[in-house]
DNA sequence: CGGGGCTCTGAATCTCGAC
DNA sequence: AGTCGAGATTCAGAGCCCC
C-alpha cells in the first residue's frame, strides 16, 4: 500500500482513526481517514471484502476527452468481452464500470452499495450495475422540498435525484433495518420516495471567499436515512466521491466507521475540519427499534414446562371460534384429531398456507382472551436481563 | 401497407378514424384505430416522421418469483403474462432497442417521447434511448399514493414509477404548456414528481368473470398530464403498447388522436369498448384535478434526521418532571427501558391510553422548555412552499 | 341516508436457519 | 445444496353490508 496517501484525520478518541484486522484478520484497513488519490487504485489497494457499505454520489459532469483512456492510462482495448453489447460505448461508461468494478471487489457478499445521480446520469451507473450482476433492492426518489426553479420555463421543475440501492448478488442479504424505518415514518412503512431539503444554510460549507465550498454538496438527512436504514454501528462505510465529507460526519455521528477517497485537497481539507467538529451521537442514543426477527426465539414447550399454560389447557382464535388443546410436549391436538405445532393447528383449522401461532392463539385469562404472545415477551424480558 | 390489419373503432363522428394524410403530404396515417400485430413491424409501416408523440408502457421485465401472499395468507395477484418474460438482460435490451429504433423513425424532429417503468427495466430503457441519441428533457416520477405494500417487510415500499420525456435530439424544440402545468400546480412550476392514485375503482376494466382485464392498466391521470403538457390539440400520439387503452381514451377526451398498437386481441376489445364509450371534451371543460393538498404528516424522525433536534437529546414534559432520551430512528427511551414512539412513551410515562407526543415533549432552548410541535410547523412550512 | 366496520386488492425482482 | 419448519409480515382506497 506504499502509494497510499493517508491524510490524517482529526478524530476523537472515541472514533479512532486506526488500521483495524479486519473480518479475514489477513489485513488493515485505513479507518476514519480521507485517502488522497484516484479511487480505482485507492479501492484496489484495499483488501476484498473489507467493507459493509459503499456510497457513492459519482461525478456525472466528466469532461474526460475524446481519447477514451482510463485514469491509470491504461489502454480500452484491453477491455473485457463485457463491451461487446454496447454500440456507443463513452468515457462515462468506461468510469462507471471501472470504478463499480473495484467496489464491488472491496464489498462483502452481503454489503449494501448506494449509488445516487440524476437523468443525466442515472440510467448509465444502473445500466452497469446491473451488467455487473449487482442486485437492485430499491431505487429511491429523493424530493426535494426546495430545488432550483427552472429558470426559463421549457421543462419540469427538476425536484428529485435517484438512489439506486443494490447488494453484490441476487442472494445476498443485506442488513435492513425495517423497523427502525417504520418507527421513522410515523409507524408505517418508509417508502421509496423521501422528502427531504437540499443541502443550504449553516450545514453547506464555504469558502473563505464565502462561495460554496463544493457544488452538489448533500444534505446530512439524505446520508442519515441511508446510513441507519442498511448499516450497522461499528459497519465500515466507503465513500470513493468524498467531495467535503458528508458520509463521514454522518458516519462519525451515527457511530460507523468510514473510509473517504477524494482527488481534491482542498475538499480533503474542508472534509477534515467539518469530521473533527463532529461529536458522535452516544452509544445509546444511535441505538433502534429492535425488529422481532432478531429476538431470540423461544419454543412454546417452554411456557408449558414453566407452568404458564398447563397441560391440557384449551387455547381459542381471538373470537374464541377455534380451539385446540394443550399437550406435555407443547404441541397443540383438535376435536377431530389433528396434532402439531402452535403454527401448523393454526394454519390447519384456518385452512392457510401459513399461521404464527403466538398471534393466533389466545388462552382464557382473567381480562378475557389473551394472546400467549403475553407469555413470550414475558421470557424474553427475563432472558434480557440475565 | 398490406399487412396492416386494421381494427376498426367505434369513434363518434367528432373524432372519427381516418386516412388522413399526414404533415407532407405524402402518406395516410391510420387515424383513432387500433392495429394489431407487432408493434415493430406495425410502426415500419407508417411513414416517418409522421406522428407528434410517442407513449409507450413496454413490459417491465419483472423477473417474479415464486407466490407471494398477504399477512391475512391471501395471494397477490402478479403479473405473470407471457409478455413479460424475458430469457436474458440481453434479450430485452435488444427488445428496447428495436422497438425504440422503429418508435424514433415515425417520430417527427419536435415530437416528445415518453417511456415509463420501474426499477427492473427503466436504466436499460434509459440507455438505449441516450444510446439512440435521444435528448432527456425529464425524468418523472409518478409517486403512488396508494401502492402495494411490501408485504414480508425486507425493503423499502416500491412506491414509484419513473417516466422519460425525451426528443429525438438536443435541438429538438418540443411542445411543452408550461403556464397550463403551473396553472394545473396551484401557481407553482410543475415538478418533476406526480403524486397520484393508481387505477382503482371504476375505472379499472373488469373481464366477465370479475378479474382485471389487463394486469397494469394505468390511471387516466398520468396520460391526462402527460398529454396535456406536451402535445396539441389535434396531435397524433402512438402508443405502441396500447393494452386496454388508456392513452387512446384520454387522446380522445383531450381532442387528440391516437393510434394504437397491440399484439393481444383480449386487449384490443377492450380498449375498443373503452374508447367508443369516452366523450370528447368541449374545450372549456379540459380542466385538472388539482393535486390534493393535505397538512403533510411529519414523522418526529424528520427532526432527528434533520438535525433540529440531536440525537441522545433529553426531552421533557411541560414542567420538566418527565424526561426521555431521543435514539436514532426517532424513537424515545427512558430511564427504565421502556422504548417507543412519541407518542407511546409519553402514555406510558403518564399511564394514559394514549399521549399526542408533539405537544407533550419539550426540548430545553434558549426561551426555556419548548414544544417540539414548533419544529414540526417549520417543516410544514417548508413543504408547503414545495 | 350516513357512518362504521368488514372485505378485497394493487407492475413485487418479498425469510431464515437448522439439519 | 436442498429440504423443512418456525414464524414474521400490509397500506390506501373502493365497495358493500348493516344499523
Amino acid at each position: 500500500m506504499s502509494h497510499l496517501r493517508v491524510v490524517s484525520d482529526n478524530s476523537s478518541p472515541a472514533h479512532s482513526q486506526t488500521e483495524t484486522s479486519d473480518a479475514t484478520g489477513t489485513a488493515t484497513l485505513p479507518l476514519n481517514q480521507i485517502l488522497q488519490g484516484d479511487c480505482v487504485d485507492l479501492m484496489n489497494s484495499l483488501p476484498a471484502g473489507s467493507v459493509d457499505m459503499v456510497f457513492a454520489d459519482p461525478p456525472y459532469n466528466l469532461q474526460l476527452g475524446g481519447d477514451l483512456s482510463r485514469p491509470d492510462n491504461s489502454t480500452v482495448n484491453g477491455v473485457t468481452e463485457a463491451w461487446d453489447q454496447y454500440d456507443t460505448m463513452d468515457s462515462y461508461d468506461l468510469f462507471s464500470h471501472d470504478w463499480l468494478q473495484a467496489a464491488r471487489r472491496v464489498l462483502k457478499e452481503d454489503g449494501s452499495i448506494w449509488v445516487m445521480g440524476s437523468y443525466h446520469n442515472i440510467f448509465r451507473v444502473g445500466t452497469v450495475l446491473q451488467d455487473q450482476k449487482f442486485w437492485i433492492q430499491n431505487d429511491i426518489i429523493w424530493r426535494k422540498t426546495n430545488p432550483m426553479p427552472n429558470f426559463r420555463g421549457t421543462r419540469f421543475t427538476n425536484a428529485h435525484e435517484t438512489l439506486i440501492w443494490a447488494t453484490k448478488s441476487e442472494s445476498s442479504r443485506p442488513t435492513f433495518h425495517y423497523d427502525a424505518m417504520k418507527m421513522m415514518n410515523d409507524g408505517v412503512q418508509m417508502r421509496s420516495d423521501w422528502t427531504l431539503p437540499i443541502c443550504t444554510g449553516h450545514e453547506r460549507l464555504k469558502t473563505e471567499g464565502g462561495g460554496k465550498a463544493h457544488p452538489t454538496q448533500k444534505p446530512e438527512s439524505l446520508l442519515h436515512r441511508v446510513i441507519l436504514s442498511t448499516s450497522n454501528p461499528g459497519d465500515v462505510i466507503l465513500d470513493p466521491f468524498f467531495g467535503t465529507g458528508t458520509t463521514g460526519a454522518v458516519a462519525k455521528k451515527l457511530g460507523r466507521n468510514f473510509i473517504g477517497l477524494e482527488r481534491e485537497h482542498d475538499y480533503i481539507a474542508h472534509a477534515r475540519k467539518r469530521i473533527a467538529k463532529v461529536r458522535p451521537a452516544g452509544t445509546e442514543a444511535i441505538k433502534i427499534t429492535r425488529s422481532k426477527r432478531s429476538e431470540p426465539r423461544v419454543p412454546f414447550a417452554h411456557l408449558v414446562e414453566r407452568g404458564m399454560i398447563d397441560i391440557g389447557t384449551k387455547l381459542f382464535s381471538a373470537k374464541g371460534k377455534l380451539s385446540a388443546r394443550v399437550r406435555a410436549d407443547g404441541s397443540l391436538a383438535t376435536e377431530d384429531g389433528f396434532e402439531g405445532s402452535i403454527h401448523k393447528v393454526g394454519a390447519h383449522l384456518t385452512d392457510a398456507p401459513s399461521c404464527n401461532g403466538w398471534t393466533f392463539w389466545h388462552f382464557m385469562g382473567a381480562k378475557g382472551l389473551t394472546p400467549i404472545d403475553t407469555y413470550r415477551s414475558q421470557i424474553r424480558a427475563e432472558m434480557a436481563e440475565a
